[in-house]
DNA sequence: CTGTTAGCGCATTCAG
DNA sequence: CTGAATGCGCTAACAG
């Protein structure tokens, strides 16, 4: 490996030479500096950012947590961060949690000891609660993103899911629905909670009734709990439309009814949270509440970087990204 | 920050037992270790990476590089490496290289100064050699995925791009078209090289004339040459199939095709390489030759892993994974 | 079983 | 404008 005092030598220069060279402080005659340059390029020298990172005490790395990398949602955000933090020449270590309090605390080890500048984090729930605890207690600089915890206090990039939740299902009732079932994710998690808040409020609105049997609660990850479907569909009264709290529980459900011979949206209407990017362009159906993805990812890594840069330690920020309603054929008229 | 020297302090010993402790190596009395063990849960000692990776020479971090982090492809290979870097204990500094040569050269330059342990790299295409030229100058061990590079010896893990195509381009002329168009990549990607010669193939082996005026390169990233499926369209004998060399280009070309007021597959079918994950569920659409994408990430995990830790050097291996084809609705009889 | 010495590659003092 | 000494946090090699 080529170090410093190796093209130092070459150059007879000292090592100190070569490093102010390289970090373009100190002032050095115009000659040395072009000498050190050469020598840099013939040996093909490359910094050894380790050695850099351990006296400097920064290692222009962050990290992105995301909770599920298959689903467009998260990887557009991906994106945005990842476009945002090169630009300020950051890297990215790039973590998956797949909606696992266990295997987001394993990420928060590595974050840990790998000393990273910052983490621009979204929560699998409440639970990350002491995860970012630990984070804080070390002095790591965050970014909450998509999801909020109880309990602590950070920057915050959120989407509106009350907001969001409320047109869909006044969208659907619009349509003429009444009995609207709900698969929501787990209620340990702040955008599920909200989503059934927005749930309730369209009913409440629009003077509908609020049947808490119709609300099952599983992992926003996918769909697979079909005992409680079974028994959603087999209540007296059924539902007539399926309001989905995220888009991976809406292609789960969707399938689940198609193999119980279910038309949709003929027999049953279904909406949600969240679009599937380029992927889902194919073939426009499901009726969604879109959100700026990419934005969530650039605005995060923004806030990141200036409060890892910046001179003062800003103000806490809550950012909340409104949702769009994209109208397709997934939900329809109801017909009586 | 916590160092080995502050629980040694604390622990009554030397730093040096408290590496060892660390480490579990070397005989330490269970007494010490279990003094040594408290302190440091005490004091939330967490080891600096950094300075391991110092002495150590090797960082335990594996660097993945795909070509587009939107496609489903992609990440689902992502997924998959992931796992098994992290079943292994490593950790994954991840590169999205947007089908840019340069942004590539970034990444690598990123992953050299970081002195990441190996790589796993899906190039972006011929050009890569450089920067693959360049991880081999620094010793980096890699493996590539998805696609080969010429002049590039090394561990491969492929789809194969060949079979798969010639089985997409015969489907759809045992449905009677005999004017099939290819979108194709960039002709400096093996995998479009090699579709076109399945396609090529297809035509042979069923008696069909060969018209490369039926072919378009574009980006693999996205479809954006109107101009020139116009011209494609408004031939004296426009084709009435298209085979699109990935999953990308396919939702691009149908987007295209329906602006223009064509049905897909009434007016033109449309098959091509790659599925959608789970994103493609919602509707299953277009008939597609479907490459087993998280295997591709586990078995070049496996494959790296296996040459940075094994203690003799493997002879290159080259994996070539079948792709299976699913015939959905996307092409259909052609009605004379 | 445990401690001492030395050095990984680099940048921050402080002197010239 | 340039150099020498020192230490970031850790572990390998050698002593004891």
């Amino acid at each position: 490996m080529i170090t410093i005092y190796d093209i130092a030598e070459k150059a007879g220069v000292s090592a100190m030479t070569v490093s102010r060279v390289i970090n373009n402080n100190g002032r050095i005659s115009e000659a040395t500096r072009k000498r050190v340059r050469k020598v840099m390029e013939d040996l093909q020298y490359i910094p050894n950012s380790m050695a850099r990172s351990l006296v400097l005490q920064k290692t222009k790395i962050l990290s992105l947590l995301i909770t599920d990398i298959t689903n467009p949602f998260y990887t557009t955000i991906a994106r945005g961060a990842e476009d945002a933090a090169k630009r300020a020449g950051f890297r990215l270590l790039f973590g998956n949690s797949d909606e696992d309090y266990l295997k987001e605390k394993d990420y928060v080890d590595m974050i840990l000891s790998t000393r990273v500048d910052g983490v621009l984090f979204a929560p699998t729930g409440d639970h990350s609660l002491e995860n970012l605890q630990q984070l804080q207690k070390h002095q790591i600089p965050f970014v909450i993103l998509d999801r909020e915890v109880p309990g602590i206090d950070a920057d915050l990039v959120l989407g509106d899911s009350k907001e969001g939740a409320r047109k869909l299902v006044e969208h659907l009732i619009d349509f003429g629905h009444q009995r609207i079932a709900m698969i929501n994710g787990s209620q340990d998690v702040s955008t599920a909670r909200l989503r059934q808040t927005g749930y309730r409020e369209a009913h409440l609105i629009n003077g509908l009734p609020i049947d808490d049997s119709l609300v099952i609660h599983v992992n926003y990850r996918d769909f697979h709990d079909e005992s409680a479907l079974d028994s959603l569909l087999s209540q007296p009264s059924p539902p007539t439309a399926i309001f989905a709290a995220n888009n991976m529980l809406a292609v789960g459900v969707i399938q689940s009814l198609r193999q119980r011979g279910l038309q949709v949206p003929g027999d049953i209407s279904v909406v949600c949270f969240d679009d599937f990017g380029s992927a889902g362009a194919i073939s426009p159906f499901l009726t969604v509440a879109s959100q700026p993805a990419y934005q969530f990812g650039t605005l995060g890594m923004q806030l990141l970087i200036e409060r890892i840069e910046g001179d003062v330690v800003p103000e806490n920020r809550k950012i909340i990204l409104p949702s769009e309603l994209i109208i397709r054929s997934s939900a329809s008229m109801l017909n009586h």
